[in-house]
DNA sequence: GATGAATGAGGGTTCATTCAT
DNA sequence: GATGAATGAACCCTCATTCAT
């Protein structure tokens, strides 16, 4: 017996399933309720207001969603890695080749992501979380003089941008493993330190 | 009697000028006619419709006036720079310097091309003109063994959005010169000859 | 639980019978969605769009409606007649009979079929009957050496004009049957084989 | 030095002409002030409410012309014939010539007979002398037993689809005079006296 | 006399949301 | 709980007409 999460109770998985393959095909613009009521077999629009205390909330839920899947796949490969620089290179390229593994998802997010409004939250927070982790790399010796924020910014957006691209285009795995390689060491030579000789 | 450029004319200009403070204040998806024009002064959207051939038409002639502010602004900083190294610097730098300069045409901008649909023309052209220049510094020995597709396009969607979190917060002429210089450090950093010893 | 008709689930045939009205009673170019709106006692045209595809969806309705209608009438006595020349006759006199009936439906058909565009099935339909009626007569020896495409062109609209005239004049019964006898007499004799003794 | 008619004066009858033409080619529904404008090669609307009193203005001013067309080509044939049946066949017969030799001021008299609404005098005069002809004619035994009005709403209607069909198939010349005969064939058939031995 | 910018009503359609059942 | 009909505002656009120049 385990916690029943928010977008379980079938109905309400069933509309978050139906607005993200909607987002991700028809974009963010089109995905009106009457589209996600189709996409999901529903015979109304009503049925989403039911579940749903209004737009914003369906699309957190499809964030939120997304969110959990994308995690299952990318943190276990940035956990594995060791020191801020090679962490950093995997979260790049586990972003990359997720394209391949859940390219739905992925363009649905991205759509998401630049329509932000209220749902920024994940948005600050990666960010965050990336300033957060050039601050303490940079403490660390691991990074040299840059300017956290700045980088941060500069560095989500270079990478949402490139995930985007491949997605739209249906960039096959092994040219996803390249890009995601070739951005990696771009974001790894901005970052590296002046001297040589690396602490970590 | 001289040629009348798309923004001549009086109300045309007016109408693309309220076009984008709609764009810069409510956003791109707000930005109805209804809005531009009560924003513009008119009594009526037939107006609009009457100067515009429709929305895709406004929105380029938008995409068009901005561009020409903008480029004014940057071009001559863009080509005094000697060298592809210091070009880049100076995209970069005048770009985010912009900000202080225009930051309603630069936040609709932004707006605009992230919604670009089929008035894409000038994205395309941004990035081949990166990724153009990237090929041609590396072959001049100015850039080291990057990815000149991939470069081209974080690039341009990281300084997007450095420039676009500037505009939102309203950062001063001081602060956007420091981050300008810091985002061009990264980016110059990023992109450096393996080798010592620039060739240009 | 039986199938649901076109017409069926109130609202709709609420919408189609105003409609009609509305198409009688102010013409085919005035007939628009507010219109039929007020007609039907609906406070919106977002009601009509919500029952109906779009306009060509209810103009298609309204005709089919309209020829269950005229159908239910007409053909009985059609079906009655015995012979190619009675069939004519039948179909003549009955349809002229038919506009002190239903003069609403009658008026808001023709209509209809004027500006047919894409709804003509049912005028090709009714040609190509009467084109069919004066071939096959024609092979039995019932009807002359007439061309039969271009007969059948010339009756249908003569038929309709007289139907037409009569629903505007609001011709009363006796009168519309003795019209309707002078219009088929004309049409028999028209078409009248050369030699004497019919052999249907 | 003769009578200036209405449609002189240059710029009148550039607009009609461009009416004309846009009635035939896009239909009465479509034909607004801005298409016609633009046919005409005029920059604005205005200028055909300078010229017109209004839609209405225009369109009978459309009528008048291509009856003034039309009758120079009809009214030569029907004057050379003899007698009340021989007349009915030059009318039908010279009218279906018509269609080779004008269609698109045949189309596009079509289209403005069908949407008459105050136009109609014309229409009303076409009807009213087939039928005085009707009654003339058998008052001295060229017709038989008919209704004058009947027939004559039913053979003008008759007509103009016959007309109206050939005009959109763009039916040429020699299948244009088949049609014509078939159609007056029938006509004459169908208006013949009972007895033989025409008295005229 | 001639122009074309301006008007404002109306067109069909889509939308997120509500509510009686 | 679940439904789907109903809402009414807002969308972009076209229209015939007017009026200052």
């Amino acid at each position: 017996m385990r916690a029943r999460t928010f977008t379980e109770s079938g109905r309400r998985a069933q509309i978050v399933r139906a607005a993200i393959v909607v987002i991700a095909e028809a974009g963010y613009a089109k995905a009106s309720f009457s589209r996600i009521a189709k996409q999901a077999g529903l015979s109304s629009t009503g049925m989403i207001s039911y579940h749903f205390a209004g737009k914003d909330d369906l699309l957190a839920a499809c964030v939120t969603e997304i969110e959990e899947i994308t995690g299952a796949f990318m943190q276990p490969r940035i956990d594995a890695a060791v020191g801020h620089v090679a962490q950093l290179r995997a979260y790049v390229e586990s972003n990359v080749d997720l394209v391949g593994e859940h390219p739905t998802e992925v363009r649905a997010l991205i759509d998401l992501v630049k329509n932000a409004g209220s749902r920024s939250e994940s948005v600050y927070g990666r960010l965050a979380l990336f300033e957060e982790h050039f601050r303490t790399g940079q403490a660390a010796g691991a990074f040299g003089p840059l300017d956290a924020r700045t980088t941060a910014l500069a560095f989500t957006a270079g990478l949402d941008a490139v995930v985007a691209t491949a997605a739209a285009a249906g960039t096959g795995p092994a040219e996803l493993t390249r890009i995601g390689r070739e951005l990696a060491d771009l974001y790894v030579r901005a970052t590296a330190p002046e001297t040589t000789g690396e602490p970590e």
